[in-house]
DNA sequence: ACTGGTATCGAAACCGGTATCGGTACCATG
DNA sequence: CATGGTACCGATACCGGTTTCGATACCAGT
């Protein structure tokens, strides 16, 4: 178990001083060719590695940025994170990310450690947080973007789109579209309160066009297939003169599509079923499912762009929202009325 | 734009040293009660949060655990990742995720970067590396985990599963469910040298049953549900007597599966489908599409406790495999037998 | 020969914490 | 009263780099 190998070794190796080892394997200016050859060398032949460590103390920042997502195995933030990874590749910095299961001292914990890291910028998931969570960002002094949704006021940066609004549209489209019994189904309300506000703008659409939402099932947990598959059941069992179903998800959506086309439902013409995300699921079934496309990788994208920007300009973030419109797919139901039409 | 509060200043608001600052918030052991209140108190007030490149350089180890991934869009990766997280959680430690997206020097790249670190552990996908990346893992001087393969060896610790024998074994449930006329499906086998092993394993294992793969597509793409859909099409038009279909993913074993249901070809009778990993979309359509369901959350937890013991122990981690196995589940394949049962 | 400029290098201070070790203060004991 | 143990504290030396600043060598110009 040998020690690790240090900068000083380097130099010896290759008979330079610390100083100098430093300067060339950096790049920097006042450092012969002879020397900087002699000393990639040595660092090659040794094995040295670099201390991040120590190089990001000394100097004045790391190459960080934290990313603060609630959850990894809903694909939605995989995609934005996937956003910033690929937007950030080759600018020299480099993603960390932390997870707070939608837990709001967790997320405190995450954030705090995040920024014992002293990282160059912050991108945290949403728009309201505790007054202790909000306070550390406040006087992070650093650039921080706050993402995924545009309803509220923003600390520093924000991207991302109304989910308010998304809800509103789709209510509004769907009505448009002929559907006037509509049903609900959504996941993780409690912990997810974009969902939440999707729901809410949905409702207010709805009542705006004088439209009265006839049933709704909900379930705690994370949406999922199965779990979707579960609610349409049961609120199909009870209210099977609906023509048109919300769902808070994509995948619950997938997961009343499988429902309905055990039980030979017509879709969507008997039944019009909606989510949001535009996930993958979507295409493998083209028009058949309706949808939210949301802007996740360009949320990524967006957010790191904002970030170097105020890195590059050296002046802190001002609150500045940046919308990004997502784009209703209806699929078949746009052109095909439900078969029940209305009296 | 205030300078950063270091703990200098925690230990001049409460009156005691940098010493003494240091020891309270840490709990560390020789400080009274009442310097404990007024340091913790002094660092809320003035909102002190640590500096985590100091400390871990003056300690000896930092609390990172680094993970190298090829991919998070795929979500067995991040099922990977979840189990790690969730493991990790209470630990003390914390992970921290590099992507290599099936790139060879982009993956060098990302080990270097994650070794630079300083982490205490570090976990790695696959078994195979470049020499140069080889050796980084080899001299590291900390835990090593390979996951997701089993085939091969191993540098340090391995958890995952042999994908060589996940191929042969469904080759060989397949035939004897009374499948003949198989075909095989795949994408990304260029870069993804886990597909191409349970695609040689399932050759191995058609050839031992004595019968032949009647016709196979890929795509050198990610697999994704759009892309299954479109390479069952192609096979499909071409070979309409197959009565199997085996995927290298469920993602794509769910494309063909929409295709079949919209060609109105009856599944699993007329032809099974078959994909690997057990993801959320086979639960959906229970018992339809068959799978070999993967521990992924299972080996992101394995591969935490090989390095929490390994970092209790003290010793370097020997090369040990552990190996999970996979189940295999043929849903209604098992116990229908194909509509056209072979001369 | 002297001055000034450029290229190259290294010593020392420093980044913000922690490990180490040597002091006090205070009390109990013989 | 001398001794020793315990609880608590702080000065100092690091950790492994970078920043800063001054030194040296060498060459051109005058």
């Amino acid at each position: 178990m040998h020690k690790r190998k240090t900068l000083q070794d380097v130099a010896l190796a290759a008979g330079v001083s610390k100083m100098t080892a430093s300067r060339a394997l950096r790049g920097d200016k006042d450092v012969s060719q002879r020397s900087i050859m002699r000393v990639q060398k040595a660092a090659r032949e040794i094995g040295y590695v670099g201390n991040h460590l120590a190089s990001s103390l000394a100097g004045k920042a790391t190459d960080l940025i934290g990313v603060v997502l609630p959850n990894l195995e809903n694909i939605v933030f995989s995609h934005v994170l996937n956003g910033i990874t690929e937007t950030l590749y080759g600018t020299g910095l480099q993603p960390v990310c932390g997870i707070t299961e939608y837990d709001p001292e967790r997320e405190y914990e995450v954030v705090r450690n995040m920024l014992s890291w002293r990282p160059t910028g912050l991108i945290v998931t949403g728009l309201e947080f505790p007054a202790d969570t909000a306070k550390l960002l406040v006087e992070a002094d650093i650039p921080v973007v706050q993402i995924m949704d545009t309803d509220g006021d923003p600390i520093g940066g924000c991207v991302g789109f109304s989910h308010h609004q998304v809800g509103f549209d789709m209510a509004q489209a769907l009505v448009q579209s002929g559907r006037k019994r509509i049903g609900y189904i959504g996941c993780g309300l409690g912990q997810d309160n974009r969902a939440q506000k999707r729901f809410d703008g949905f409702l207010a659409g709805l009542q705006q066009a004088d439209v009265r939402l006839v049933a709704q099932r909900q379930d705690p947990g994370f949406s999922s297939i199965a779990t979707g598959r579960r609610l349409t059941q049961a609120l199909w069992q009870d209210h099977p003169d609906l023509d048109c179903i919300y769902y808070s998800n994509d995948d619950l959506a997938a997961g009343g599509y499988h429902y309905f086309n055990d039980l030979q439902v017509a879709i969507p013409d008997q039944v019009g079923l909606v989510g949001c995300n535009g996930l993958d699921f979507i295409s493998g079934v083209p028009g058949r499912i309706g949808t939210t496309r949301t802007p996740r990788h360009e949320i990524g994208e967006a957010a790191v762009r904002m970030i170097l920007q105020a890195v590059a300009s050296g002046a802190p973030l001002a609150p500045i929202k940046q919308e990004l419109r997502p784009e209703i797919d209806l699929g078949l139901i746009a052109t095909q009325p439900p078969a029940t039409p209305d009296p």
